[in-house]
DNA sequence: CTATTGACCGACCGTCCGGTAGATTATATT
DNA sequence: AATATAATCTACCGGACGGTCGGTCAATAG
């Protein structure tokens, strides 16, 4: 007696995030208004706010939508078969990879994590811990020499800020592609 | 027949320069209050706009006065008289310690740069732009092979991912200090 | 055919923000 | 000592923000 959810329903959710998501990246989430999400979205703010309870779940949603996926990559089965330097040249070519594809996720889960709430910020944390140990892992395998072994853990995370910052000085439409820099990033840590 | 300025008066602009700095690393340049920074300072409101004309004026004076302090060092002297591998450690050294005694200055010098005015944020990015010209020029004069030329831009730009995340993950007080990255980034990277 | 609910909207509310007005006290210079 | 001004404060303002209210319209299940 009654109506289901629109076949779009779902679509639209995913389209109000990424749209959020590119306000978030440019402006940061504090000074992103929910007016501005709703214009960008061509909703009135009413029904934006059908769509996701508040303006703090967008953030939510954004932030461990991405890490999560990160994170299901590290699991991946394909990676597991791999060892030695052809895993850790896969992990980073498959990180680079997945950036390119979630720049504005990306940013927003490094400049904004910090505005969510100690549970949900822990949560998310925890997923970003489980992959850098996931690497980690792999750049301990790679070190012979067992009197630099203690260096494991600060070289994955020199290697995390080159891809980190990738973002940040890249353009999209330069001839420097991103998965040009996969191999160039691994070639200079090798 | 009148008063001048209080001795105190460009110490006081000093401390309240840098508690606003570490405000806005904290929580963002938006989302810091004018409030939070009179507190901060234990002022009130009306005497924080005594020494600053707003809030605007205070992120200006952050990002240009660290970017200044960056710009000088590349051009001092000592820097000009070295040659090849020394002068890229020496700068990599140089500019680690740097970030290492300024860290909320350059964490919203990388974050909260895109809310200054244009002009204000073109004057800024154009000292970064010769900060990073000064050290891809001396990574250019590492690469041996001229084929690989093309690369001391890219090359130049993972240098400062490394030494940019730095502050991301580095504890102050953990056992890992900046002064010991600085040839361990140089190290990884020659 | 009708009851129910999803999708959508304009107008509005309470709160907090950046910034100011106006007054008071302290002090350097004549 | 007189006085101009620095240094400081409390109280306040207009506006933007996140979010809600009350309601319209049409799709659909019974």
């Amino acid at each position: 007696m009654a109506r289901g959810k629109s076949a779009s329903y779902d679509d639209q959710r995913d389209m109000i995030l990424a749209r959020a998501a590119e306000l978030f990246a440019r402006h940061g989430y504090p000074s992103t208004s929910m007016n501005q999400v709703a214009q960008a979205c061509n909703l009135s703010k009413a029904t934006l706010y059908h769509y996701y309870r508040d303006k703090y779940s967008l953030l939510v949603s954004i932030t461990d939508g991405h890490v999560s996926r990160l994170a299901a990559m590290v699991e991946d089965e394909q990676v597991l078969l791999l060892q030695g330097e052809a895993r850790l040249r896969y992990l980073i070519n498959r990180i680079v990879e997945e950036y390119s594809g979630a720049q504005d996720a990306h940013q927003v889960l490094t400049e904004d994590v910090r505005f969510l709430e100690p549970a949900d910020r822990e949560r998310v944390l925890d997923k970003e811990r489980l992959v850098v140990s996931s690497f980690a892992q792999a750049v301990a395998d790679m070190q012979s020499n067992p009197a630099s072994a203690h260096l494991a853990k600060p070289l994955t995370m020199l290697l995390f800020g080159m891809v980190n910052w990738m973002f940040t000085w890249m353009k999209p439409d330069g001839q420097l592609n991103h998965a040009a820099m996969g191999p160039i990033v691994a070639d200079l840590f090798l």
